[in-house]
DNA sequence: GGTCGGGATTTACATTTTTTTACAAAAATC
DNA sequence: GATTTTTGTAAAAAAATGTAAATCCCGACC
């Protein structure tokens, strides 16, 4: 999402996330661009009205190289921007302000047209000798199938997305269990322990999961 | 549907949505003609009798640049009109007054008959062997067509729009069962574990529907 | 109007996963 | 070195899910 409004961005990616859909944030422009071009993201949200860089401009540098798909927001009424936007190569177009409800319902719409073959669809994320295939919600290890309930799938997918750096807690949280982490919480703790016990020792003795005391976990890279 | 009663079209829309098929409307012929060229349609409901462009004639303009099914309607023993529909290429008439029951029969008669590649560009959900036409509600696997009740077809349709990744419990009553979800009420449950049983166990052995025990279920990807 | 039958829902209980609890161990703080 | 905080983990408790069977509901048919 390609947005100025923080408090908007932050109301929407709350939703997504119960939507089990991952909303990635910046507020400008030119990071804008960088990000949409990376080519990692199945789809862009983008505000038209922007300080700097403006959103057909975005628009308009996106295009030139990708054919990601589009969405746009535009101030109520602005018909210009949006057929300009939509000339530009703009997959929809929604009218702030909006509900997150609509606007999840249209990157629905916008997705369920884009052929399967144009979205991005990430492979395996490997690890070592550990790796795991998000959409099949299956995990090997040194080639044997690794058996994991749903809680531990997403705290090691969690932590595998980020392998070599921290993690911190509240992102486990919610990214792993859906919920924000509360005091005398000690669920994560558990589902750590177990996924340790499963993956057993790492090629170093260690366990390829590290503690940061205070400052959260680590997937150790090799 | 192209009729100018409106009435008729009200109540056949509603009759319609609750048999999960979108009737969209237009008034008079001109109009329709264009509708019916868009080429996004499954089958047009026409009149034969209308003011303005009779129904022969709109027939006789879709026909030329369109295999779109036609279904006519046709005053009572209005022999003349029906023989003439039927030369010009209708794919059936029905006399009014029909009971929405009625044409709805004759659609599905109709849908079922026209081979898939001329169906409306709606293509089937397939996600490995099994695979679904939402528009016809049938299913296939590896082959075989796949006998699905109602409810677990609207369940499975709605897993394997978004195969791969996570589907709410929330989002599967309201889209599969159309009500919101309400506290023990296990119907979700139960229609998942026959649909389950339906489609077997998949190739690694696991069940193609996942359980993300909290979030919700996710259909896997090959 | 009555009965039949298929599908949907509820019920009841089995099973699995997640969370809580309780205490031990390690690290940080004083 | 004593104390507090944080983390690890086994075990118990709670919650969510799986599923067979009973029941309910509604349209079809007589």
């Amino acid at each position: 999402m390609i947005d100025d409004d923080r408090e908007l961005c932050l109301l929407l990616q709350e939703y997504c996330a119960m939507e089990t859909v991952t909303l990635h944030i910046v507020h400008n422009g030119e990071a804008g661009v960088l990000m949409a071009l990376d080519g990692s993201f199945d789809l862009i949200i983008l505000d038209v009205m922007m300080p700097g860089m403006s959103g057909t401009e975005v628009l308009r540098k996106i295009r030139s190289a990708s054919m990601v798909p589009v969405l746009m927001l535009t101030a109520m009424g602005d018909d210009a921007d949006r057929i300009l936007g939509l000339e530009l190569g703009a997959d929809d177009y929604v009218p702030k302000p909006c509900t997150p409800r609509e606007l999840i319902a249209r990157i629905r719409a916008i997705l369920r047209r884009v052929p399967p073959s144009f979205q991005s669809r990430e492979e395996a994320l490997t690890c070592g000798d550990l790796r795991l295939w998000p959409t099949r919600r299956l995990a090997e290890l040194r080639g044997v199938p690794l058996p994991l309930t749903g809680a531990e799938f997403s705290i090691l997918e969690t932590l595998l997305r980020q392998a070599g750096q921290p993690v911190r807690r509240e992102t486990l949280y919610q990214e792993g269990l859906g919920r924000p982490m509360e005091r005398y919480d000690r669920s994560l703790d558990v589902h750590l322990s177990s996924i340790r016990h499963k993956l057993g020792p790492g090629p170093d003795g260690r366990s390829p999961i590290q503690t940061l005391r205070g400052r959260g976990y680590q997937f150790v890279t090799e």
